[in-house]
DNA sequence: CAAAATAATTTACGCGCGTAAATTTTTAGT
DNA sequence: ACTAAAAATTTACGCGCGTAAATTATTTTG
């Protein structure tokens, strides 16, 4: 390591003894330099540290190497994990990623895509608010960027879809439930953020009918995305006005979930799967979380490695320029049983 | 809006009937071209919506629009709190805050800050990881951009240190404990990320001498960031073992209490306050998810507001020319009085 | 081994904007 | 109204790099 302050790729490629343009190609793929070239400017690299200036470089090129990451909501640490997972997969890829949360809010989301799209990225991953998005505008967005959505589908827009496959998700713990004990209420907010939700009772309406069962669901009261409060709110509600029928509650996620054991909690109603245990809560998602409330709450995960995975290779699939129709792909849930349930 | 493309700021300049000069002050400070001058300009960015291209603007400038904010940890709660408050007071400051995590990784910590030098930021917003941080790096990194660390200090690197007077937390809960109950035990990690985790068990030490208790800490073994499963399991290894001398447990944080609860929901040992229960447990920290514990959990808070206030102001000062000594500030928490202790 | 085909490298130009210095316009003071 | 000072605007140049086209080096083929 020299003393050297190389200023920019002309300087750093008489030190390496090339032109500049030959450095320029190394650094947009190594690949595709010679096997010496690539030796002689790993070598100088090395002994000077040299970066190329990051805004220069995007300045002329088409394709810029960054991957725009959003989320609804980066304090829920489900919508987190799984920008975490996107993220690494992006690094992994030589991509350079660059994570953005609309914080629940319409014009926050549009604001985003807005700046988004004046970083010229490669391609961007989104995962939308849902019923508040602006519509128009992520239509209009996707138009410009190639965009994958992700986790909540709104509208054929995009170059895929890729999420979780919510019928199976509550059809499968559903019928868990079923075969267990009694079967469940369902336990969902009036007003969802995500359309997720709606095929979520509607899975659970068609699983109970085929069991032969009578569906309950609770459709409680409450906007925003703080889903903890209103569990527990609704939970409270619920169960000071006896409307769960059984004793068995499938909440529409695990937020939800997790405030109606609260709301158990301060309501000294015990939760559990023992026979000395007055409820049964269920929840869906595997949130992070739900390892370690109390009891653990038993729920339907994501596949979280699945769909990142699928998401990010069908993304690079369209960067490469692969061409193909637009396409759906939901993923399996993995059932969790845990002590709640 | 008419259908005219803008390519450049140049065509954009024209149309405002200005030259381009004129209009990139514009862009760089609205108020510092003259008002008619300003609403010309504002007039025609709504009819014809162009935006600067963001590489050219930064290629040139000394001084970037652009904030780091680097957290060890985006999917813990906590951190994605705090950074979503720091995000929306840089924008509401014009700035443009690009949000990283070091995901408990150096190595990741020091590519992140890598990665910030090449983006040549105005200033960078920088929780470390603590005690595994690479301390040469990080002085290095301070020393090439405006850099405020805040949540964990590592010695006196960087513009100043804001963050939480942790003597004072573990003081107040602790005499808040000791009052009201048996005096506490002490649940910590042996090994603890996080360089705060010191100045909590000596303070437990100290206010446990000042009351005339004899202090009883115990340090559950555990590397890494999944402080909810180091709880848990040495909750069980505590329980098991008969570890706690009374009936009161502090935790050295919140999720580290998240975990001795579903510890002991899974043996079966009731935790609160009243005389039915068997073990109170007080976290610290305020975890956003402190809350929705069963039962919710009695904590200290972090001052979330005022932290990153101070910290965005301090950062703000400095970039804005104001020179000043390192200093480090440490701002109170608040007792928040739940039903588990 | 020479010629053709292919890959690597160099030449030459321009991208979109920042900004110092020069010029013009506006404002302030008498 | 006139001049000096201040502010706004324009002229002119360069930043660091991408990239098409031209050139040179390397590999393949007959």
């Amino acid at each position: 390591m020299t003393n050297k302050k190389i200023r920019n790729m002309e300087e750093f490629a008489t030190i390496s003894g090339l032109s500049r343009p030959t450095v320029s190609k190394y650094f947009n793929d190594p690949g595709s330099v010679r096997a010496s070239t690539r030796q002689r400017i790993e070598a100088a690299l090395e002994a000077h540290e040299y970066r190329p200036n990051i805004y220069a470089m995007n300045q002329n090129r088409k394709l810029t190497k960054t991957i725009g990451i959003v989320v609804p909501l980066l304090t829920d640490p489900y919508f987190a994990e799984i920008a975490r997972n996107l993220e690494q997969r992006c690094i992994a890829a030589g991509y350079r990623p660059t994570l953005f949360s609309s914080h629940g809010d319409p014009a926050l989301e549009v604001e985003v895509l807005d700046t988004l799209r004046s970083l010229k990225p490669a391609g961007v991953l989104l995962a939308p608010l849902g019923r508040a998005s602006n519509h128009i505008a992520l239509e209009k967005f996707c138009g410009d960027v190639p965009t994958l959505i992700f986790d909540s589908s709104v509208g054929e827009m995009g170059l895929s879809f890729v999420g979780s496959d919510n019928f199976q998700f509550t059809r499968h713990i559903t019928d868990y439930l079923c075969r267990t004990g009694e079967p469940p209420c369902f336990f969902e907010m009036k007003t969802p953020a995500n359309p997720n939700a709606h095929r979520r009772r509607q899975s659970y309406l068609d699983a109970m009918a085929a069991f032969g069962h009578t569906p309950n669901v609770i459709s409680v009261e409450g906007e925003g995305w703080g889903f903890e409060e209103i569990g527990r709110l609704g939970g409270h509600h619920a169960l000071e006005q006896g409307l769960f029928s059984t004793n068995t509650v499938l909440c529409s996620n695990d937020r939800l979930a997790i405030g109606l054991l609260t709301a158990c909690c301060e309501k000294k109603v015990t939760v559990g799967r023992d026979s000395d245990t007055t409820i049964r809560i269920a929840g869906q998602d595997g949130h992070p979380h739900s390892r370690y409330t109390c009891p653990p709450l038993t729920t339907i995960s994501h596949d979280y490695d699945a769909v990142s995975q699928t998401a990010v290779e069908a993304l690079f699939a369209v960067i490469d320029g692969e061409v193909s129709p637009w396409k759906s792909t939901r993923l399996e849930g993995r059932l969790i049983l845990r002590d709640s349930a």
